[in-house]
DNA sequence: CTCTATAACTTGCAAATTAAAAGTAATTCA
DNA sequence: TGAATTACTTTTAATTTGCAAGTTATAGAG
């Protein structure tokens, strides 16, 4: 638990997981032009220890040499059932956090294909072995 | 996502919040003997934003006027699935978090029931409405 | 091959936040 | 009445953050 919080208990990079798994976020760039506004050393101390954690990698882009590639190791992709979890409790007691019916139905009632449905499609979308 | 950030968002408030739900820790100075070590002015502030959002409530002690109780609200026992997760990733993936075989196959194939037994758990112990 | 653009950082500094220590207020118990 | 206990608040120093401005490496255009 204290580890959790060592990897976790901290706002810029629980947002950090979440682009990656919701948005697909996958290069520094994206991370800077997403709307919470992340300050660029913030981001890269942020990545540093994600990695160090293993919950994400960095590998350079074959396509574009001067890009990275950050992806989600397994370690990471099993943090998916913690958030949707909040985002289950954000959904109940978070007036400004608006989902849809069919998406309240999967968190209440069929949680583990809610957290397949979300892990598979970030499989797909970053292609990663 | 941004409210429970907002929230959760913070190593203190976490903190507190799991040593309520699993140690039945519910005075000031229970928090502060906590093995985890808050500063005072830290634990006030953070008790404060607690009440504000609705995650716990503060009354005075019926039996000892100097004290006063803090308990969690139906809000803040709704966030025991979201720490129950974070505890089996802890498990799977923290060499330092120990968990039982039987604790850990709960968290893994009867995970609504862990959140029950962990719920009325603490309705019993903290004795409230 | 040079020149400009882009991506991913690093550095420096002011501002905000935190931690540690000491002080205060209300209540209880001897 | 006076000491102890509980729950804070205040002060100050140290740490962390946010912002702006560099720096390095690669890409692509001419």
């Amino acid at each position: 638990m204290t580890y959790v919080l060592e990897v976790l208990g901290d706002k810029w990079t629980f947002l950090i997981i979440r682009d990656m798994i919701f948005k697909g976020c996958c290069q520094y760039k994206q991370f800077i032009d997403s709307d919470e506004g992340v300050a660029t050393n913030i981001l890269a101390d942020r990545l540093k220890k994600l990695a160090k954690h293993e919950i994400i990698t960095q590998c350079k882009d074959p396509q574009n040499g001067r890009q990275k590639l950050y992806h989600l190791t397994e370690k990471g992709l099993d943090l998916i059932p913690s958030i949707l979890q909040l985002i289950k409790w954000s959904g109940h007691h978070d007036v400004n956090t608006v989902l849809s019916d069919q998406i309240m139905h999967y968190l209440d009632h069929r949680f583990e294909e809610a957290v397949e449905i979300v892990r598979s499609e970030y499989l797909t979308n970053c292609h990663v072995g």
